[in-house]
RNA sequence: GGAGAAAUGGCCGAGUGGUCGAAGGCACUUCCCUGCUAAGGAAGCAUACGGGCUUAAACCUGUAUCGAGGGUUCGAAUCCCUCUUUCUCCGCCA
């Protein structure tokens, strides 16, 4: 959420801003229900002033004994008056609270202009592409032999779902496992493990919600809806973000580090045809998560390292990768500036994305009102910076097409072996 | 799932219809006094938003907020309803 502040102060250049990310505001519109909005309440707010002091009085004129039917009279038909004008002011603040919680967030300066991923711009390559003296294999064909399984899969829960089971089940249990391990351990990100099933309160804080439910797999208990809507997660930046909802955090609890593996649950309502052969794109993913609660000041150091910390784990499997900055075009809802992460994947010859970093700034802050006491002792929203360590499916897609063997084995890359009992490779 | 109790400011805790945004204590901040490792005194100390003033802050002023949402009332922390959460006991359960 931007702050309401910008846009009635500065709302011309909120708009340009916006414009280089393909969100066209309507500055009319929120000129004109600003001015509605101040008039209603400045109404509202004097019908309310009046009503408290005419019972402040009747108070005091009853505890002296005196008579109160003259105030009484005066304030007899302020009552309806005032619901009114009450009702009046909730529907347009509400109409502009909604508003407000769909425009998308401001970029950083520093993110080059561009309209769609043809604009991003490629930071650094790491590693080079094995050369390979025969036919390579994609991972379904690579990894079907050896327990990647998308017909149960289907059979059990449709497209987009997947069994793994025996070797690359484990050897992808043990690259989350690795991945925890090296932010836990090296990074010093504390672990944590959170709910898969969340309040919609939680998903306005990040900023899946209102724009993007369709993304969504809403759930119900028992069949029945509750009082309150429920979703899966679709990333453990939802739950770990919203750790710090609401709080007043000290200055000196930040930074506050946190990760966790959890499975994602995404709809990908709009991708139909797109990446549906293989792992690449599924309903249900395991991911590696970082989040990081900051100090404004800090918020972009904080980003630089903690994409430095997904590339350790590439460079650790030594997987050929390559850093983008994404354009203002491309990047999502709530982010100031994003840097994706994108692995070499032979077979397709080409880099994927396996994970995104971004800064959020105070967008997400503001929405979940999560501040801490500065030095001086004010209160300040924090930055909140989510970033993939990796996504873990997409790591297998990796390790099994990077790693492959021409007699069907796949090698283990040297830092997941303690994992895997030892084994230096498996099939073949 | 059943029965009961509870939810108040950073923390503890008072407050059952009226100068209550809320006593008192602790913690914290500033000042004073005194000095020796601690004590005494004074003041300040919730959040959000509106309006005024301002480059801005400070400040002034208004409104809302005592788990959440509704209701009763001229007036609700206080009464009524619904929900959420926590605790105790019973049941069930990986």
């Amino acid at each position: 959420m931007l702050d309401i502040q910008l846009l009635r102060n500065d709302i011309d250049a909120v708009a340009a801003r916006l414009a280089g990310r393909g969100y066209t505001l309507d500055t009319e519109a929120f000129t004109a229900l600003e001015a509605e909005r101040k008039a209603l309440q400045t109404r509202m707010q004097e019908l309310q002033s009046r009503r408290n002091s005419a019972s402040k009085q009747i108070g005091i004129a009853k505890r002296n004994g005196e008579d109160v039917s003259a105030i009484m009279a005066e304030v007899a038909n302020l009552g309806d008056e005032l619901k009114d004008s009450e009702a009046a002011f909730e529907a347009v603040q509400g109409k502009l609270d909604a508003w407000l919680m769909s425009i998308p967030n401001l970029p950083h300066e520093s993110v080059p202009a561009g309209a769609d991923e043809t604009g991003n711009v490629e930071v650094r390559r790491v590693g080079v592409p094995r050369s390979f003296d025969f036919e390579v294999k994609d991972h379904v064909d690579v990894g079907a032999p050896l327990g990647l399984d998308f017909d149960t899969g289907a059979k059990l829960s449709g497209a987009r779902f997947t069994v793994l089971k025996g070797d690359i089940a484990k050897l992808h249990r043990a690259l989350a496992q690795f991945m925890l391990d090296t932010h836990t351990g090296e990074h010093g990100y504390t672990e944590h493990y959170t709910p898969y099933i969340v309040n919609d309160s939680a998903l306005y804080g990040t900023g899946q919600l209102p724009k993007f439910a369709e993304d969504m797999f809403k759930v119900t208990k028992g069949g029945e809806e509750g009082t309150v809507d429920q979703y899966l997660i679709s990333t453990s930046e939802i739950t770990l973000t919203n750790t710090v909802a609401g709080e007043i955090l000290k200055a000196d609890e930040l930074p506050k580090k946190m990760t966790a593996h959890s499975p994602c649950f995404r709809s990908e309502a709009g991708s139909y045809g797109r990446d549906t052969r293989g792992l690449i794109r599924q309903h249900q993913f395991d991911k590696v998560e970082m989040v990081r609660i900051e100090k404004p000041e800090d918020s972009y150091a904080a980003l630089e390292e903690m994409v430095g910390h997904a590339e350790n784990i590439l460079k650790a499997l030594e997987l050929p990768y390559r850093v983008i900055t994404l354009c203002t075009g491309d990047m999502g809802f709530g982010a100031a500036k994003t840097y994706d992460l994108e692995v070499w994947l032979p077979a397709q010859n080409t880099y994927r994305e396996i994970s995104s970093c971004s800064n959020c700034e105070a967008f997400q802050a503001r929405r979940m009102m999560a501040r801490y006491k500065d030095e001086a002792g004010k209160n300040q929203l924090v930055h909140t910076l989510n970033g993939s360590g990796l996504a873990v499916g997409r790591t297998l897609v990796a390790v099994l097409e990077n790693y492959q063997n021409a007699d069907g084995s796949v090698t283990i890359p040297a830092v997941l072996r303690p994992y895997m009992g030892g084994k230096d490779r498996i099939g073949g």
